[in-house]
DNA sequence: GTTAGCACTCTCAACCTTAGAGTGCTAACC
DNA sequence: GGTTAGCACTCTAAGGTTGAGAGTGCTAAC
């Protein structure tokens, strides 16, 4: 079978050049490409039966395919794999759009909650794919501030304000004899203030061992300060708290989704959440950009699409991920500029909270 | 033209029964219904020659169309509008299914945040159309309470509590000579709280102006207050805050939306925040449950689908709308009690906080 | 007013057919 | 040895044809 084949091993110089020459006609027509093609279209000085003898090698290697015998090649997810290995320069942003991202920024509310989704639709208008974001999230979170506003005489409002700047909101409700009213509320916040302040969930509880149950106001105190506990280590259990994406749409125009059921398939990819959480938790653990390519994904409705993920923030408080999904046809290197752009920005950002 | 027709308005008995059958029919086959099969499934006691005779009359009243000559009938949107207006006596929803929900909402967090969450998702699984739900909002916010968290030296965490419970927060930085440490924060907050407690932004911007601009907290104070003005004024000036939308994938598998190009549109239809924003509002407005079917939207992409939406909350003071979108060939007496019923615990919920 | 009967229309799926693209192989060439 | 021209071969995609089936509208009889 192996016919004329050199070696199993690492591809030669002009069989890599004709995979990327594969890859980057494929990634724009979307159509098979034919030997033909990469001779006319690509500088190669070889003759199409040429091109022809190493397309063959490099299918048998299990980097392309056919989708039948008279039609051109188009990658394998292996190709693509063995493609974004290759690229070492990755090329950066150009100097154009990386001011427009700024910009962009600039004009944004000066809240990290808005961070992450601007960094959703401006990669996802950059790449022409779908953005995905994280909140920055840190893995034991610090309490930083509690507060009671009082709604009526059963109910408060519980607000938890964490170090890392996000914000817990819950409704207490105080049934039974005592109704309260805001000093009484203000006293609690003041005891659960200087009890919880600065410290974990984990040590949190402990701390409030200390306040007795015959007084009334530590008494409640306690159960607000349990009830705070449980929040914030709920909070520290949930890998990741919440996927934002953006630019759907770019990906289901993608023509390799023209068949309806392709494009259901895709959209429930994007609409599952519990994967996507997955994969942005490994990869806020590796600490560095990720690519994730069809098949490469366990999950089954993924198979057909890539990810390019980076972690953002500082790695011991609080960490995110931004990136996109496309097709996996997608321009990676373009893609991985971006990401990675983008990504570098939110630390700056990020940065700047903790300077 | 007008062949047999007897009069131009309101329909008989037999022609109304007919239009409920062909409607109902459809509904569940979601294929063009014949003269037969009405005969057949539904006990009309005619033959099928009148029941011709009188789809032609329906059909020249504009209820309903055929998609070519020798196919059944479907309905248009006049004719859902008809059917619609016809349903006096709403389905409720079973008692099982409403225990089910009241169930589901007693363990979801008692917070409100979480509720519409839940209403959408609930509207969703019981209906299997896409579920929709907004925050509830007030039209014009009181402040509350104003927090003031220190991050570092030149940056603090505005949080803004409003009467209505939604929180806002923002990032305030204190550039120049003035580093800030917490105890200034707290005086910068505690006069903010004397002022603008309880009030809206409006009448908020009239009370900083007895800030002195001398003193230095009083005038670090009245930037932070303008701020909070600004902050609370722009959320009361935004129409509908967020639409909250789930079970996406319900509508996508309808089977009209085989077609990929038609599923985009609905896709985009269902992206489309402004449009569904607006139609938000207006029921909002109405102050009761509203259908918009079909090309009564007035959003081109929504042309295919319909809403079944309805305002919950407190008319004084806040209010939210929850609903579902589906195909036009929609369940629309099952859609409109499931909708009652869920915006009516909805209410029940809102009625608790203001009790 | 209702109905049986029937000619008519249109779609949908299945089946061909053909043009074109691109291959793999062979034999000649450098 | 690698490279190339040439050519038979294969497969798809698009267009055209056909027949079955569904459902209609009309007419004439009840």
């Amino acid at each position: 079978m192996a016919r004329r084949r050199r070696t199993i091993g690492p591809l030669d110089l002009r069989a890599q050049a004709i995979l990327r020459a594969v890859i980057e006609e494929y990634v724009t027509t979307a159509t098979p490409v034919g030997s033909q093609a990469l001779v006319d279209r690509y500088s190669l000085r070889v003759s199409s039966a040429t091109v022809r003898n190493v397309l063959a090698e490099l299918e048998m290697n299990g980097l392309l395919t056919h989708p039948h015998t008279s039609a051109g090649r188009i990658p394998t997810d292996a190709g693509y794999r063995m493609y974004v290995e290759s690229i070492t320069d990755v090329v950066p942003l150009p100097a154009v759009e990386q001011l427009m991202i700024r910009h962009q920024f600039g004009q944004v509310e000066f809240a990290s909650e808005h961070w992450f989704r601007l960094a959703a639709t401006t990669l996802a208008s950059a790449t022409r794919a779908a953005g995905l974001a994280t909140p920055a999230k840190s893995r034991d979170a610090h309490i930083r501030r509690i507060d009671l506003v009082g709604i009526n005489e059963r109910m408060a409002s519980l607000i938890i304000v964490l170090r890392e700047g996000s914000i817990k909101q819950a409704l207490m409700t105080f049934d039974g004899d005592d109704a309260i009213d805001q000093p009484t509320l203000n006293k609690i916040a003041t005891l659960l203030n200087e009890r919880l302040s600065d410290i974990t969930a984990a040590r949190g509880a402990t701390r409030l061992s200390s306040l007795r149950e015959d007084d009334r106001i530590e008494a409640l105190a306690r159960r607000v300060g349990e009830r705070v506990v449980k929040i914030v280590s709920d909070y520290d259990a949930a890998a990741i708290e919440e996927v934002f994406s953006d630019g759907l749409l770019n990906v289901l125009e993608a023509p390799e989704f023209a068949q309806s059921d392709k494009l259901r398939r895709v959209f429930s990819a994007l609409e599952n959440r519990a994967y996507l959480g997955e994969l942005v938790g490994s990869v806020a653990d590796a600490g560095r950009i990720q690519i994730f390519i069809g098949h490469e994904n366990s999950s089954l409705e993924m198979q057909d699409v890539s990810l390019v993920l980076a972690p953002y923030g500082r790695p011991g408080r609080a960490i995110g991920v931004v990136g996109v999904l496309g097709p996996t046809r997608m321009l990676y290197s373009q893609a991985i500029g971006t990401v990675r752009f983008v990504s570098g920005l939110m630390n700056e950002l990020v940065d700047h909270l903790y300077a």
